[in-house]
DNA sequence: ACCACAGTATGGTCAGACCATACCGAACCA
DNA sequence: TGGTTCGGTATGGTCTGACCATACTGTGGT
């Protein structure tokens, strides 16, 4: 004890500050998605601080897919708010597989966990099958594997979307799309994909029955033949 | 048309362009958590940018949980490769929550999704369970709604931890962590937790078992007791 | 062997400037 | 009246250079 009044340890940066504030006032006057936020000189005058840190702040509001900036003048310019938290969580798994803090095997079992929820929850809902149909298509017509996987990429997200759930189809399109490099190896190295096409198949199809447990079965098959080596 | 080359649509801010080759660097390097990046001003010359873009950059990779910077001089001071995937998330559900790109609803069907999937991993894998039993303890000293869903989040976050993914590990902590004072009311509500107590006693048991049905079942009927508002 | 103190590298912050962009509006022409 | 052109201006993007607080490093004295 020194007993000089002293203060706890934490000290708090200015950017830090701003964001505090900011997200404050989003709450208290119930900002959402297409509001603007002040211009950035204007804020730094209103919080007292320099421009510098109201920058920091806004870019990682960026970071977190929470606003969006665009410059020159306007109804549109200035930082807006928006509502992509897809791109935010798509970044932090690439760096994170790229430190090798993230192995592939638990982006895929995730990714297994989702898929199957998400076609149960999708079958449950009776939910809109179009744009299903259409990333088989696209599948079906693919010739090379980047653009299988483009359109295996949306097939399994549009069961996502499906589920009705933003926030599992905002983790199922990161899990996606920080694998993709991944997935077409997987593609090429299976070299055929009649299996695939086929349980595309019988997912859709126990989707528009409304079989949940078939979906869900039908899903954790298909998983199993494209990543043969991780599945005992 | 102008037919006169054109340029593609797409500016690169300087920031981006730091990022970018941060990430090539890391990739390239090998490098992993605990290793440390150039200072700041170091890299600005390095890169032929300013700080302020450098410093952009950093705000970004802290944000996204793969840097930690420390003032100061010396091995652990300045700009430090970690591996918190954590509060990154915690912010981006938090935030989203608060601009209503979220619904509650959405936040805990994930968790329900990810607990079943956890509690069963957790007891194919034959894990430890020694943090469960303490959380388990510490539930049963809680003298407040705020001690017992602490203790509660540990028991939850647990299980995760013992599933061995790291990813939906992190993804649970957020989860719980973004719905703190939501839990912390339906506990209030609910007045007696004794059900709850007798839940996660069930848990428990059925994860050291190791029979994975019966841990789902367990995870899937504590929460209809946690939430009974939103099951039907 | 220990300690006090100056040196120094680090991130944190600020002020002020300039640029590119894109809208706004007035002046200008048809 | 109607359209067009062009300067004004608010916006984010970038840079420079300065100063501060922090925390280690090394030196020199005891």
């Amino acid at each position: 004890m020194d007993g000089t009044g002293w203060r706890p340890v934490k000290r708090t940066r200015t950017f830090e500050d701003v964001l505090a504030q900011i997200e404050r006032r989003i709450a208290e006057d119930g900002l959402t998605a297409g509001d603007r936020l002040p211009a950035e000189r204007q804020l730094a005058e209103q919080l007292g601080v320099s421009r510098s840190s109201v920058r920091e702040a806004m870019r990682v509001l960026e970071t977190l897919g929470v606003v969006s900036s665009q410059v020159g003048r306007g109804p549109d310019a200035g930082a807006v708010l928006t509502s992509r938290p897809d791109s935010a969580l798509t970044d932090l798994l690439r760096l994170h597989l790229g430190l090798a803090s993230l192995e592939m095997r638990e982006v895929i079992d995730a990714r297994h966990m989702i898929e199957q929820w998400a076609a149960a929850h999708a079958a449950g809902a009776g939910a809109d099958t179009s744009a299903l149909a259409a990333a088989l298509a696209g599948m079906d017509a693919a010739e090379s594997a980047e653009e299988f996987v483009e359109h295996d990429t949306a097939f399994h997200c549009a069961i996502a979307d499906a589920s009705g759930n933003r926030l599992i189809a905002a983790i199922m399109r990161s899990l996606r799309d920080s694998m993709r490099r991944y997935s077409v190896e997987a593609v090429q190295r299976l070299g055929d994909t009649s299996i695939l096409r086929a349980d595309h198949v019988r997912i859709l199809a126990a989707i528009e029955d409304g079989d949940a447990e078939e979906a869900t079965r039908a899903v954790s098959e298909h998983l199993a033949h494209a990543y043969p080596t991780l599945f005992r």
